[in-house]
DNA sequence: ACAAATAACGAAATCGGTTTCACGCCTATT
DNA sequence: AATAGGCGTGAAACCGATTTCGTTATTTGT
């Protein structure tokens, strides 16, 4: 494999030296805010190296010192997983303070099944100076990366109650809770919910808000109205078909997203009722879909932006020494047609 | 700025060489795939590189060679941008061909309105040795950088007619006259178009397509039928019942993504026309909001991850030295219910 | 005013691979 | 038989920034 030489050759601190009349070591003190230099030297040094545009090489850097500046940014290689507009967004937060602090966000998309996979010898192999997990299925892989001593924040709670990875999340269970309240406020009685899937955290935190209006508002769950419909479409649609045949005194559904709203919609619409008159619908994520669908879904909003500003500011601490941060964040409501 | 120790130190080859009994620079030939080396040696190297676990250490190795095995990937930061779901597929299928080449994708999302900001920097700055733009921004940024020597591979379709920059595009103009034919294949006398953004290649080239089926099956456009809407939902809609109210005749719309065909059927259902039985509606892109929308859209598919896939070749090609490669991928339609 | 402590700075070592160069040994050439 | 050429190899230089260590120059203490 014959390779071409890389970009243009750049300014060293050896030149800015032999411009400035110092040595290296007081050009790489200047350029680190080193205070005990005699602020003549500073200036020339400063003058030097922007005089001859002077841009830092990592590669050099990382090698002296141990650390990359990069940071992996890890996803799941899952079909379902990267079609989400969600991660997307994360991503552009993440980015966003990364680069307000010169660090980089390296994309691996893989597959996180196998816990020996690849992933695991490139974050062992010092090439990161940390790791940020998006959509956790299996803990494991994250578990063995952190105890290696990488430093590695979740998005997404992790399943291992006491685990102690730092982690950012949406408030689920908030946001649950305030969809099923917003329902019944709105004067439902009988409200069912769609649930994601029950082994992502997401799915059981919604739920549990949901759970919750229920204690707080002194009402029992009927837990023939909890159906489990994994986060799609077709399976969603049946389970709505089904829960409205076996119990049509149902006035109002949260689903835990928005495709699942959509197709609660569509189910209730092909039984000859009406949303929101007869049965109102509460979605969740604010998505593109909840915003064109006829009618458009009232729908619980998450601070996907936020998220990824949160924790690469969570990891930024934890390269910095802080206390590892844990950012639950606010949803808010965005009242629409369906209820 | 107090920083943390990276990752556990790692073998290197000063350890390896002890080991083998030979020399560091053996080791490097050995571990390069230098021929030359006695069998012996090789099997004793290779043997002992196994037993120490070594992984080789990236920023040594960029340090000595100037090349970096990082590649830019860019994007644009704006709310649409990230938001598609498009790009989150492109990123897949590059990181997944870069993985297999020991290479790395590093994510820039670019902060809106700094024309030749902090990206063209680093771009500069030699810490990577390509770099893949999605979302064209201005060819401006593009061409500074490919002229500085860095190999640059776009998605999309460059502007500039006789632009060099090697690029993998989506075949929008077969789409476009693949759609269009199949409303005329249907039956349909008059078929409008909603053309997205013109100022974007993808928009141009499905307009082409779209005239280009006219001119093939004998058929002058009709430019009323003619309506840039943008890519949204808002527009689309209300120009479509703008082109309903003057051209009663439409039989058939195309719409050049699938966001303005949901737009285009609730136009056309709020007048009182059917969907597909007195206009057929295609979209364009084959997203999950053609799949689940009410009646299932009927669209033009293109293979994202493919764009992704090719891209990362055409990048791994450049880096090698090879002929620049210009890749149009096919596209197919996927016949639903509203055409 | 003199020894001791401190401040400011440069020379050189260092990080871990890569690459050049020179050396010893062997085969081929005349 | 003597020289030229080739091969396999190791020593050492090198990439560019950081950091240790030691040397001056200056300040402090008595």
């Amino acid at each position: 494999m014959t390779l071409t030489p890389a970009a243009p050759s750049r300014s060293t601190y050896a030149e800015i030296a032999s411009k400035a009349g110092v040595s290296k070591a007081t050009v790489s003190r200047v350029l680190n805010g080193d205070e005990r230099v005699h602020p003549d030297r500073t200036a020339a040094v400063i003058a030097a190296a922007e005089g001859l545009g002077y841009r830092p090489n990592r590669a050099a850097r990382a090698l002296s010192t141990g650390r990359t500046g990069l940071v992996a940014v890890v996803i799941d290689d899952e079909p379902t997983a990267l079609s989400d507009p969600f991660w997307g967004v994360v991503l552009a937060g993440i980015s966003r303070v990364f680069l307000a602090n010169d660090l980089h966000s390296l994309l691996m998309v893989t597959p996180l099944g196998s816990p020996d996979g690849a992933i695991a010898h490139y974050l062992e192999g010092g090439e990161v100076d940390g790791a940020i997990f998006l959509q956790v299925h299996k803990d494991e892989v994250i578990k063995k990366v952190a105890e290696q001593g990488l430093p590695v924040v979740l998005i997404g709670r992790p399943f291992d109650e006491d685990s102690d990875i730092p982690f950012v999340d949406t408030d689920n269970v908030g946001g649950g809770h305030q969809a099923t309240k917003y329902l019944f406020d709105r004067g439902c009685k009988h409200v069912a919910t769609l649930t994601g899937d029950l082994e992502a955290s997401a799915g059981q935190d919604r739920l549990a808000g949901y759970r919750q209006a229920h204690l707080d508002a002194g009402r029992e769950v009927n837990e023939d109205l909890v159906a489990q419909a994994n986060w799609n479409f077709e399976s969603a649609k049946i389970l709505t078909l089904r829960l409205l045949a076996k119990n049509p005194e149902i006035d109002g559904i949260f689903a835990a997203n928005d495709i699942m709203a959509i197709a609660a919609i569509a189910a209730i619409q092909e039984r000859g009722r009406r949303v929101p008159d007869d049965i109102a619908v509460v979605g969740f994520d604010d998505s593109l879909l909840s915003q064109t669908h006829r009618p458009a879904i009232t729908t619980v909003r998450q601070d996907i932006i936020g998220l990824g500003v949160a924790a690469a500011e969570t990891m930024i601490g934890l390269l910095q020494d802080h206390e590892p941060k844990i950012d639950v964040l606010a949803t808010e409501i965005m009242i629409r047609e369906t209820a």
